[in-house]
DNA sequence: ATGCCGTGGAAACCACGA
């Protein structure tokens, strides 16, 4: 079973991509941030005529996530991560697929750091955390993934000596990362590639992919029940070399069924 | 060190992203 997490900044602005990229990748699952568009005008003909069911949560002009299966049910558990019944932002999508609770969610960037930005980032990564725990107790197998906006060591950063005041490298955004992980969660990509240099993201401007100039901010966390499945991982790179392509590239792994 | 590019929506610019 094939899952995977992709950033496509723009679900209509970038459906062709995204149709491509479903075409040749082939997930199972995909999870889908920043859809950048309202429930109402999520493409689902478009979507379904490439084989996919689909469940969204959308939102005017920013956020929106998506979980789509191929020739899988979906149950839809959650649309909202539990903890703040003010934060209307469209960020995070659960379901249960397969007998999988996935987690599809896309965490605040948080700059400009300081600000209320970032606290908004770090209580949602407070939320984030709860629920995670949460589910972790519950014992159901579970995949949390997508755009968590955190580079969770230096070598996810292109020049980590320049992202000392970013929200995405801050103390405190990595400080959460680590006590999620601490949970007992893995980080799919690090397991299997310890030592290697990994990016998901790259900058449209200055050339960053032609100077593979990235951060590894897309990842995938996985519970022990599932962890012990895993068969492969990585990172579809070339996707992000189409032209007129999102900033991030999709993520995926290979469980066993 | 930097939003230099790109999307979306409203308004002919601005918010936002990482």
């Amino acid at each position: 079973m094939k899952i995977a997490t992709y950033n496509v900044n723009g679900i209509n602005g970038h459906l062709s991509i995204v149709l491509r990229w479903l075409e040749e990748s082939k997930p199972d699952v995909a999870c889908l941030q920043e859809l950048k568009a309202p429930n109402e005008k999520f493409p689902l003909e478009a979507i379904e005529g490439a084989g996919y069911k689909a469940i969204w949560h959308g939102q005017k002009s920013w956020n929106g996530v998506a979980i789509l299966t191929r020739g899988l049910d979906i149950q839809e558990v959650g649309r909202v991560l539990p903890g703040d019944p003010e934060d209307l932002h469209s960020r995070y999508i659960e379901a249960l697929v397969n007998g999988i609770h996935i987690g599809c969610l896309y965490l605040p960037n948080g700059n400009p750091y300081p600000g209320p930005k970032f606290d908004y980032k770090l209580q949602w990564f407070e939320r984030l955390n709860l629920h995670a725990e949460a589910l972790m107790k519950a014992g159901t197998p579970t995949i949390l993934t997508g755009d968590y906006n955190v580079m969770p060591q230096e070598i996810d950063v292109y020049k980590p000596e320049r992202w000392g005041n970013d929200a995405l490298f801050r103390p405190e955004s990595r400080e959460a990362f680590h006590k999620l992980i601490g949970q007992g969660w893995t980080d799919a990509i690090r397991k299997l590639y310890p030592d290697e240099v990994i990016y998901t993201f790259w900058d449209y401007f200055r050339n960053a992919y032609e100077r593979n100039a990235g951060l590894r901010i897309d990842h995938f966390l996985l519970s022990p029940n599932v962890d012990k499945r895993l068969k492969a991982a990585g990172v579809d790179r070339n996707v992000r070399g189409w032209e007129k392509s999102s900033d991030h590239a999709p993520v995926w792994i290979e469980i066993a069924d």
